[in-house]
DNA sequence: GAGGTTAGAGTCATTTTGACATTAACTAAC
DNA sequence: GTTAGTTAATGTCAAAATGACTCTAACCTC
């Protein structure tokens, strides 16, 4: 697949200097039709050239006096209205032709919301969740899709999994929401005794005296992440 | 520690384009004064404003038409003389502030050289190799010193100690290089039988059938690097 | 109150790990 | 030569972690 570029694009280009812009894959999770938990992302419909019409990744320009970080943020929350919990930066795209039109540099970020944040947001025709292994995600603009493989790879070699579980649920969980969350990245099934086990010799995870009611059988405990550590890539977006 | 800016600077900034370059943190071992072997890393002094005079990180801009990770490798050849093994992009670092002249964008890389690529450097008095641990490395131009911190954080955390490890030694080693590899990247000392025992397990170390001759004592067996998997950020260097 | 379902604790054989002992092979000093 | 000294490589064993499984507790619905 190669997109045609004229020779005035060309010449124009060698002489802009490049734009800078950001892109965020953001990733929650959210129950598929068979009930089971999998991991979903919102996408947002361009409206100017080029790819107009195309499903692509919220972004945006980065302002003249503005940090990265801060720009993924406030794109990410203009496009979809998200604000994220997580949010660190994945990787820098700037091959020279990405862009038909322009040299254009994207700085790629990766957030994570809870799943109340998944079911509160407001989709549209130009917003809307996909799950991760939606074949729509083969028709993105520019070189989406690839941003995304690799937003899944950081995603799922993750050093700890219990902080970006954690960062996906909330504040509070239980042990089996835990246990879905790390089969979804996982992709395999989990023993829920070993589970537990595994949890309980961390120190990440602490108990509450807290229980989930009105399940349909016996309620389970809630849980609360204490974990400390964090990636020095993430981006504080406490402000 | 601020650094004073005009209100010329900071007027200018505003309505410049960002400029944007790369810079290389380039790790190799070599063996310290003990005999120890421990990581090293080439520095460049600056010669132009700001911060000339001072150590940084081998880099330059971008060109307009050329690929990221392609001004990487570029510029490290151009002031260093190195060409890595191995090359991925760490980081993108752009704070409207981190220059006091204009908006600068910089690309962070990350790159290996074998022990052999070091001894071969030609050091002066603009390009030096500096211990991981040097004090001088406090003094750096720009947020360089971040950089260095970051990629070595980077380098603690690959999921794949074996091939970084080989990317270091080069095509042939001994057990008891591969170990000193590891334990100076791990900071600690390690069971040269159970580090064995270990290696044997996995299938990315194959043996020989050639011996390391010349020591004093009895000849280690070298071993070779068979492992596949390799991380989606690296940049092929072969070209 | 009975049956169904999930939460949570416990058991046990197997595998992996860490610590240490033993043997093999070479060089240098005598 | 022979021996002492050093490193390479293999072996042993107890402790710890893991995987597969059983058992009991607690809630809901009917």
């Amino acid at each position: 697949m190669s997109i045609p570029t004229g020779a005035a694009n060309v010449a124009e280009r060698r002489n802009m200097p490049p734009t800078l812009a950001v892109s965020t894959v953001i990733f929650g999770i959210r129950a598929d039709k068979k009930g089971r938990t999998q991991l979903w992302l919102p996408l947002v419909r361009r409206i100017r050239q080029p790819y107009a019409g195309r499903w692509a990744l919220p972004g945006g320009p980065v302002g003249a006096r503005e940090s990265l970080g801060a720009a993924g943020a406030r794109t990410l929350a203009e496009t979809t209205g998200l604000r994220p919990c997580y949010l660190e930066q994945l990787y820098t795209f700037g091959d020279p032709d990405r862009s038909p039109t322009q040299r254009l540099v994207t700085i790629g970020y990766f957030a994570l919301v809870t799943e109340e944040q998944v079911g509160a947001t407001v989709e549209d025709e130009n917003v809307a969740w996909f799950a991760a292994d939606d074949p729509e995600l083969e028709n993105l603009a520019f070189d989406h899709r690839q941003i995304i493989d690799y937003a899944l790879w950081r995603l799922r070699n993750k050093a700890e999994y219990g902080q970006i579980a954690h960062r996906l649920l909330g504040e509070r969980f239980t042990l089996a929401q835990l246990r879905a969350v790390y089969e979804a990245l996982l992709g395999k099934e989990l023993d829920p005794a070993n589970f537990r086990r595994q949890l309980n010799a961390t120190r990440s995870i602490e108990a509450t005296d807290e229980y989930l009611a009105g399940g349909q059988h016996r309620p389970p405990r809630l849980y609360r992440y204490t974990g400390t550590s964090h990636d020095p890539l993430e981006v504080d977006t406490t402000l």
